[in-house]
Formats: structure tokens, C-alpha cells, sequence
DNA sequence: TCAATATATTAATATATGTCAATCCATATC
DNA sequence: GATATGGATTGACATATATTAATATATTGA
């Protein structure tokens, strides 16, 4: 807001953009700046941060297919416990997944979600 | 693969799962571990990680207005230039963006992806 | 209640990532 | 060519995150 304005003006001098297209762009970053906003954008970033990890896109494509406990996605993917549980956690927590007991067991199913189907879509 | 088949075992033997389920599952996660699949898999982690970060969302959202070049988003988001940049570089590599340059000016503008719906339909 | 077991949590470590100042590169203008 | 300017790159720093061993918690069964 400070010296790029002096770059920006030229942008309008030179008749590359017009005022109007300046002002707009400004109006449009202050909504990005609302609290409701943020908000969102903090949702949205858990959410991209979940499947921004390659065994956690395993793990949702495994279950996918069916629900499976830890144990079981240990063994599939060859990771220690503690790691599974971990990526677990993250994806419970980003709500793309759904934790249900039986007995000393946990099962984990896929909830669907727009992020699930980029996730399929991506690794078709 | 080890220890925890003991685990997996007993699921079987409490008949929570099938015996068939279990081979279905390896066979499911076999797939994941073609390099064919590692290759999808790091386009996928890479797509997924240039939208999950705050700055590239709103960079995302003012671009798919219209394009800007680096300056303007630099004042809109009140950002220095080099964070600016180090994020377009990002999204561009993630085939996000499109550079072009006009005079000493460079405008990005956003390409139709998967992945852009879900940023949009996530802060709509 | 006690022992066994499936999972979660903690703590330590290494790696990755965002931010930004300083600098370099590319283009335009004089 | 010399200078100015918009943008990319580099390097340093701080924070975040993945991994995993050690430990804690929860459930079952004796």
C-alpha cells in the first residue's frame, strides 16, 4: 500500500490497466481480509494441508475402498503405528474421516468430500 | 508386514474381516507403490500443497477475477515482492498459473483446474 | 484386579516451508 | 550504452511438519 502504489500508477499511465480495474482489485483483498474470510481460509488450508501428504492420500484412497483399522493400514502401508495414527489424526481432524470402535479396534471410514474426489480424480 | 500381521490376524479370527479382504487390501497397496502410481502421487502432493497455504488462496481468488501482474498483488495483499514472487513461482510449477510477460511488467493469470474449484468451493 | 493388546500421545530429531532483506536479471527509456 | 524499474533468485532465519522410539490410555479377557 505504500510504494508499490508508484508501480501501480504506472499501470494506469500506461494505460495497461484502468482505475476502476485497480479499485476493484482492492475491494476484492479486503474481503479476503474479514474475519469471516479468514475463517475459511483457515478451513481451507487444514483441508489442502491433509491431502498434501502422500501417505495420507494412501491412506484415504485404502479406505476408499473399504473401512479399515489401524492395524490393518500399518501392514498395507508397511509405516510404523505411531506414524499411521499420526496421519490418522490429521485427516479425522480435516473431517475426511470418521473413527468408529469395535472392541480394542478403531475403524476409519472415508467421509465423502470435494477433497476426496480431487484426490481420486488426481491419482485416476 | 512383520508383527503387526499378528494384529491383523486376530481380526480374522474374530471374523471382523475376511481373509479376502485382507488380500484385497495388498493387492490395493501394491498398486500404491508402482512408480507409475509415486508419479501421480507427487503431482498430486504437489498440487495439494501450492493450495494449501493462505496467501496462495487469496492469490488464487484475485487472479481468477482477472489477471494481475506481481506489483498489483503486491499491494493488494500488502505483501513484500519477493514473498509475492517465491508464491507464483509455486503456483506456476503446481501448472496453476500461466506467466506472461508484458513490457517489464509479468501478469499471471489462473488456469481452469480441479483443484481451483475446490479452493473456490471451500471460501465461497 | 491383573495381564495382554490395539491405539493414542509425548518427546526428540530431522527436514521442509514461509518470510523477507539483499542482490541479481531482464526490459525499457534516455 | 547507461540508468531506472519490475520481478526473480539467494540466503538467513524462524516456524511447521513428518518420523519414530518411548510411554500412556482404553478395552478385553482371565
Amino acid at each position: 500500500m505504500k510504494r508499490q502504489t508508484k508501480s501501480v500508477q504506472r499501470l494506469i499511465d500506461l494505460n495497461i490497466c484502468q482505475p476502476s480495474d485497480i479499485r476493484q482489485a482492492e475491494v476484492e483483498a479486503e474481503k479476503l481480509s474479514t474475519p469471516d474470510f479468514a475463517a475459511k481460509l483457515r478451513r481451507a488450508e487444514k483441508l489442502a494441508g491433509a491431502i498434501g501428504d502422500s501417505n495420507r492420500i494412501k491412506i484415504l484412497l485404502l479406505l476408499s475402498k473399504r473401512q479399515m483399522c489401524v492395524c490393518e493400514l500399518e501392514s498395507a502401508l508397511g509405516l510404523p503405528q505411531p506414524t499411521v495414527s499420526h496421519h490418522l489424526g490429521i485427516l479425522e481432524q480435516a473431517d475426511l474421516l470418521r473413527r468408529s470402535r469395535r472392541g480394542r479396534f478403531v475403524f476409519y471410514d472415508v467421509l465423502d468430500s470435494p477433497a476426496l474426489d480431487l484426490v481420486k480424480g488426481l491419482t485416476a
